[in-house]
DNA sequence: TTAAATAGGACTAGAATGGTCCTCAATCGA
DNA sequence: TCGATTGAGGACCATTCTAGTCCTATTTAA
């Protein structure tokens, strides 16, 4: 199913909310009562979203999160770096260490095309986009021809 | 990390070996012993396959596998779909059903750009690709705009 | 000083995944 | 016809991963 996991899911409604008035400070308890996930769950995830510099967190009374960046300036693609680690769709994408596949692993390289055209665009698609069902982002293209050199 | 399960990855590793001479057919112990990969783990996949109309089985003696089409007419959706169902990030990408998110659904329609972007890289792909590294696949644009109406 | 918040991590239950195995059915060839 | 070979179908288990919760420490405003 190529699936996204839910706290990624997750942190994509949160974001979006947190970027409809990006200039306020929101305290995890107001996210979770507006987004409707539970309060242990969105403080997870949030957490995970500052270790990733992409919020800014205040602690203390009056403390709360706030977005590091322009909603235009966050890319879908990082929120689920943030959330799963690396975008990549098989193992050997990320850690280039032997694998043990006897004949398979001329396949590889191909892999690395899939995965790089995936990743464009992801990288594309940001949480403005989101954020706006009716806007029409920037044009993107990502014509496959130009990734094989 | 947006993984492809393990079994989706063999799964390109034993149809890339069978693309090679397509009109051989392959028994499960032979394609075992080739990959790499475990006879019971090879012999589930190609099941996998063979009901995704993918592959044609003989049975009995000198029976064995076969490719159901050309490799230039499988694409890597396909073999997704096949081995772990729809190709979809969200769960709410594929039933359509109530989500209970309260605020957060007006994101939707827009995972669904963002899906049928990533299926149309994925369908664009194709055992013939992944089978001759350098070979260049056909020209494939994918304007994201053009998913808007 | 107290209340309100986040930081950091431990912990658990449940689901999914990967992998194995067993029995039945079909086919070929001697 | 019979036996060997090969796939079909499904049950099953162990391990890992995920989602979710909770506890304690730290920071800050009032």
């Amino acid at each position: 199913m190529l699936r996204l996991s839910k706290l990624t899911d997750y942190a994509t409604v949160i974001l979006s909310f947190m970027a409809k008035d990006e200039i306020q400070v929101h305290a995890a308890m107001e996210i979770a009562a507006v987004t409707g996930i539970a309060l242990p769950t969105v403080s997870k995830i949030l957490k995970m979203l500052v270790n990733a510099k992409m919020l800014i967190s205040t602690r203390g009374a009056k403390g709360g999160y706030i977005l590091a960046r322009m909603p235009e300036e966050i890319s879908v693609a990082a929120v689920i770096s943030a959330l799963e680690g690396p975008i990549a769709l098989t193992e050997c994408s990320i850690s280039h260490q032997s694998c043990e596949q006897a004949s398979g692993c001329d396949i590889r390289g191909n892999w690395g095309l899939i995965n790089q055209t995936i990743h464009n665009a992801l990288e594309s698609v940001t949480l403005a986009d989101l954020t706006r069902p009716a806007a029409v982002p920037e044009e993107v293209m990502i014509p496959l021809s130009s990734l094989y050199r």
